[in-house]
DNA sequence: TCAGGGTCCCAGCTCAGAAG
DNA sequence: CTTCTGAGCTGGGACCCTGA
């Protein structure tokens, strides 16, 4: 709803071709310079006026941005959105603890995704799933590209996913990914794996080469 | 140090649309 | 039709920053 009129009945006049205030303080350089107190008044109201209205264009932006980014947002308005946010801030905050704890666990250290941590790929059919599925779990450094690296490896194989959870802590991906579609029984199993072995394997640019 | 400008926060008001 | 709810606009006060 974005109404541009005031509500209220006084009525403000503005010296003529100043209908929209500047933001920059134009006034302070003897630009413009109000005649009387009360056209100081009505100028200072304005230009007020002008910043709320960037003020609220602030928040609003990250409102939508928010209900941008949100997953599973139902409701729309500002309150939904600040409680999801405040619902979504404490599960991930959740979760990234019960990673770090189960990095600093002495007999999982092969499965750390923090820095120091072991690449590992494993690459399993799923039993007892229709359609061929099958689960790869990897991890590795994190670095620019490693998302579209893994698409291209899937697409080799002609592999589908249909779930996958990532996981990026301290510079280090943990992912795993359930995939349909690979073709030839165990042969699809092992192209998969040399494929996700060559993104694994990769090496980590500098940020500034790519 | 202080005045002026910018920003933030809040309360009060109004409006539009939804719900009963 | 009335009430409720969500949202925008405005005025006022407080605070912070910056330049003189």
């Amino acid at each position: 709803m974005q109404s541009t009129q005031s509500y209220y009945p006084k009525q403000i006049s503005f010296p003529k071709g100043q209908g929209v205030f500047p933001t920059n303080n134009i006034y302070n350089k003897n630009f413009f310079k109000p005649k009387s107190k009360a056209e100081a008044k009505v100028i200072a109201a304005k230009k007020h006026s002008e910043s709320e209205k960037r003020r609220r264009m602030r928040i609003n932006g990250q409102y939508t941005t928010l209900r941008a980014i949100l997953p599973d947002l139902i409701k729309m308005d500002k309150a939904s959105v600040l409680g999801e946010t405040v619902r979504k801030v404490r599960e991930l905050k959740k979760a990234l603890a019960e990673v770090e704890a189960a990095c600093h666990c002495g007999d999982r250290r092969d499965e750390c995704v923090l820095p120091g941590g072991v690449d590992k790929l494993s690459v399993e059919q799923c039993e007892g799933e229709k359609g061929g599925l099958v689960k790869a779990t990897f991890s590795c450094e994190d670095r620019l590209g490693l998302i579209s690296d893994m698409t291209r490896a899937l697409s080799c194989v002609k592999g589908r996913v249909v779930r996958a959870e990532m996981v990026t802590v301290g510079g280090r991906s943990k992912n795993a990914l359930w995939v349909q579609g690979l073709s030839g029984g165990n042969e699809g199993v092992v192209a998969l794996k040399r494929a996700l072995k060559v993104v694994i394997d990769r090496p980590v640019l500098p940020r500034n080469i790519i």
